[in-house]
DNA sequence: ATGTGC
């Protein structure tokens, strides 16, 4: 990026902000956040990357950031960015994240707080051995070579269920039900391949985690009934993505995008936005890496989801059923009506939508929702918002009318580096604090623990509040954590 | 996020 440029902000309601159109943006900026998180809104560079992603081609509405948004690789983490295909709109895997298809999945268990107090240190120390993490090797599953990977990068969860790994209802409850059908697990480089082939079931580290929780407050009843929770319950929630795999699926796209960007004629004002046309080889060869990248993270999480259903079967007898899985970092052709623009106004147009953390919230009735929640005529998809290491966690409902194409927030969003984060607290302090709070803390550093103290994060009551108030979902229930096992 | 730099 060259100057520091600082894009004004116009308020337009309690909590929609909108940067106007100047230079090369083709749209404007809008900006989701309370008054009270704006001024730590990320910063003037997440601001000025919302700015910088209007400018890309084919880009349609706006450039959107939700209010956890905070400074990324190219986009904003926390943006929306959704491009109209057959107006030469792109994709750009700066818009996706480096770590491809990151994402939540929640269990709910048939046990309550009161009757698992007395095994959870136990059910901690279980799920601590069951769960590979940290840097580097270590998974669940060893595959046996690159046959099996593709078979696992062409099906995700539904090869892992067929495997033993699991049961239907976790793929009835995932987003895809389990996998996405345009993988092209030949075409990954050697590099990415032999980079999965070792983590498959593995948490990884940085604000990964896997933690017990317990829901500690049900704000709308008849989704929390429908998605199998209640106040009291004990829940398991995973946190992670695609390890290695995704991360070079994207360093190799980049590079390739780099160069056959000026074959199309597309300059954009940060190297990190390089992109190509969505209808053109380069194009689609990134999205057939992704979505084999997407279905290696869906059958991570469902890895070490029937991991630690294991151990809460032999430790508490209780089961795991599945509420939901799903990404934060992906990009979907979907079909939207948009008003204005290129297209006849309000006509549906293909569109590749963008969510680099920020997660899908379809609607109520829409298809692609379970087909147990889909004829509920106020429940829309579940949407699992993971708060920083100690604090809480949230399950949303999609909203209708959405205004960032069913797109909401995915988390507290980082306020202080890791360097900061690191300075400020030791490990051992931290890990005794959340004890003492009554969470069980299993982790895998110190320094990775410091690096995630809570203080380095936004309140997440309130990014669920901005949330609410910009009408991008609904509050269904708030999680507390009582055990963390971090990457 | 990440074999924590190319």
């Amino acid at each position: 990026m060259t100057q520091a440029r600082v894009p004004a902000l116009v308020q337009e309601t309690p909590y929609r902000y909108q940067i106007e159109p100047t230079g090369r943006m083709r749209v404007p900026g809008v900006v989701f956040a309370s008054p009270g998180l704006l001024p730590e809104v990320g910063g003037d560079q997440a601001l000025q990357q919302v700015a910088d992603v209007a400018t890309l081609p084919g880009i349609v509405d706006a450039s959107y950031a939700m209010p956890d948004v905070h400074w990324g690789y190219g986009f904003p983490i926390g943006g929306v960015a959704a491009t109209d295909i057959a107006e030469g709109g792109v994709v750009s895997p700066g818009g996706v994240g480096f770590d491809i298809s990151c994402g939540v999945r929640l269990y709910a268990a048939d046990v309550d707080a009161a009757d698992f107090a007395p095994r959870k240190e136990a059910v901690l120390d279980g799920l601590s051995r069951s769960t590979p993490r940290g840097m580097g090797k270590g998974a669940v599953w060893e595959l046996s070579g690159a046959g099996q990977l593709a078979k696992v990068l062409a099906s995700g969860a539904r090869y892992a269920v067929e495997q033993g790994h699991g049961v239907q209802r976790d793929l009835d409850r995932c987003e895809d039900f389990g996998a996405v059908d345009d993988a092209d697990p030949a075409a990954l480089s050697e590099r990415a391949v032999k980079r999965g082939l070792h983590q498959l079931g593995s948490l990884g580290s940085g604000n990964h985690f896997l933690e017990v929780q317990v829901v500690d407050a049900v704000r709308d009843q008849a989704a929390a009934e429908a998605y199998g929770l209640r106040a009291g319950q004990v829940c398991v929630m995973i946190h992670c993505g695609s390890r290695g795999l995704g991360h070079q699926i994207c360093t190799d796209h980049v590079r390739a995008m780099e160069q056959a960007m000026a074959g199309f004629g597309i300059t954009v004002p940060d190297r990190q936005l390089a992109c190509v046309p969505v209808d053109s080889d380069p194009g689609r060869a990134y999205l057939r890496a992704m979505a084999s990248a997407a279905n290696y993270a869906r059958a991570n999480r469902q890895l070490l989801g029937q991991a630690a259903r294991g151990v809460f079967e032999r430790l508490t007898g209780a089961g795991l059923d599945l509420v939901y899985d799903i990404s934060h970092n992906l990009a979907k052709v979907e079909t939207h009506r948009v008003a204005g623009g290129a297209g006849a106004a309000g006509a549906p147009r293909r569109l590749c939508v963008h969510r680099k953390g920020a997660t899908r919230a379809l609607p109520p009735g829409h298809p692609d929702l379970p087909a147990d929640l889909r004829d509920l005529p106020d429940v829309g998809q579940p949407v699992l918002i993971p708060g920083s290491m100690g604090t809480a966690s949230y399950v949303l409902t999609g909203v209708p009318g959405g205004p960032a194409f069913a797109s909401t927030c995915h988390g507290a969003g980082r306020t202080l580096s890791r360097h900061q984060a690191a300075k400020a607290v030791r490990g051992q302090e931290l890990r005794q604090l959340l004890e003492s709070r009554g969470i069980a803390v299993r982790g895998a550093s110190w320094r990775g623990l410091a690096e995630e103290m809570p203080e380095a994060y936004k309140d997440i009551d309130a990014v669920v509040e901005a949330a609410e108030g910009a009408g991008l979902a609904r509050a269904v229930a708030r999680l507390v954590p009582v055990g963390v096992v971090k990457g």
